[in-house]
DNA sequence: TGATGGTTGATCGTCAGCAATCGCGGAGGG
DNA sequence: CCCTCCGCGATTGCTGACGATCAACCATCA
């Protein structure tokens, strides 16, 4: 018999919907970062009390994508060098933690899957699909993260992992170096499924690291193209 | 129930200091783990509007002090071993990542901060003044953090030391072998001082996983004594 | 006696309006 | 010409009331 999935999780609440299109929004650049957001628009435009907007707004501050000025705005996130910095050696730091975790607990399944999107990132980078590499990429590390079984470790990558896309839109930076990515997934996802614990949050951190400088040296390059509207 | 005390006289945003109130409750532990909030109660003994009490029992909520169970009920979070072993092991990562940070980037002011802050934890231990130790334990590591310079860190490690706290004051857990507890933390110190990310980085991790274990065994021993109201 | 269905009281979710606060632009003086 | 002060418009903060939803209780019936 085919499981019957549960209402509850379908029925969203008015303000988590409010929240997910002003965040899709911002997530999607549509919003310019440091952009400037009104509840007397956002709740004509969602067709919700002011309210509601509000909730969904006090939800995205704690998301980090949007800041509050008390009594005066409410802003999109700036992205700056430091935010990166910061949003990185976090990310090192869970997804250490969250590969030690998946080397130790993983089972045949999980392994199963995390190979299979290897095979999928690596066809996609064969394939010059660099659109979905990116894609795939943030899916497998939210594979190992899902494996580690650590719920508030996942809502913490979740919240990280997030901010890490808005700042990829709006830096306008993307991985370059395809044939490493590739190698530096397939070697962690290897320590993962030989149960290496020790080798697996070693190479989750040295991932980021790597990747932390490349950013860092866009970012000098590239000083802030703010496009505001 | 002790009462919570009216708001109006002060200054601050209304829902923030609505949510310092309950917070403190709940951290004293007079509101029982798994305990039930009504939101007309609490705007009553607080004095302000139910739409108030939403926003900080929403904040409360994602500082997991809280739990929503929409249409239905606002309850103070229960506390399981295995919320103990997420706390723990997530704290490890993130103190991990602090110590390194601050033995890279601290200067000599905050060197002395922590020489401080240690000799008074050594002294609270020769005097047994064993509520102190537990404060200036508190103290001594969100100093670390402070010392790290990254915000995003600061702002999750607290969350975290919250619900630790919250933890050891309803599962009724303490440390015990206090002396053990002094060398630990002298000699993380002494690794952040003397520059050694690293070491500082292995000792903040270590620190942690003993502790996990020592609770572990704890709460294997004393089943939860959930006082419900 | 146990299960089922309807009713009810309580609680949460949402809304529209009033009050508090701030930033900005213009008037006035140096 | 520049600086300071002040009033106004715009925006956010807060409230009370209304509507939606749920858990518990009780009567009914197989």
């Amino acid at each position: 018999m085919a499981k019957l999935t549960s209402l509850k999780s379908e029925k969203r609440l008015l303000d988590r919907q409010a929240a997910d299109g002003i965040r899709t929004h911002i997530l999607e650049g549509i919003l310019p970062a440091g952009g400037r957001l009104l509840e007397t628009q956002l709740s004509e435009e969602l067709e919700v009390s002011r309210g509601t907007v509000r909730a969904a707004l006090a939800q995205l501050a704690r998301e980090g994508l949007v800041q509050q000025v008390a009594f005066t705005r409410w802003q999109v996130s700036e992205t700056s060098p430091r935010d990166a910095w910061e949003l990185y050696t976090l990310r090192a730091a869970l997804e250490g933690l969250a590969a030690r975790l998946a080397a130790e607990h993983g089972v045949a399944a999980d392994h199963k899957r995390l190979k299979s999107t290897v095979a999928e990132l690596t066809r996609a980078v064969k394939d010059k699909r660099f659109e979905d590499v990116t894609d795939i990429d943030f899916r497998l590390h939210q594979e190992i993260v899902e494996i580690a079984k650590h719920r508030r470790l996942a809502e913490q990558h979740g919240f990280i992992m997030q901010q890490v896309r808005f700042h990829m839109v709006h830096s306008g930076f993307f991985p370059k170096d395809y044939a490493a990515l590739v190698d530096e997934h397939a070697a962690l996802i290897g320590a993962v499924i030989e149960r290496q614990p020790d080798l697996a949050e070693q190479l989750a951190k040295s991932h980021n690291e790597a990747e932390v400088k490349l950013l860092a040296a866009h970012t000098e390059e590239n000083p802030r193209t703010v496009t505001a509207s």
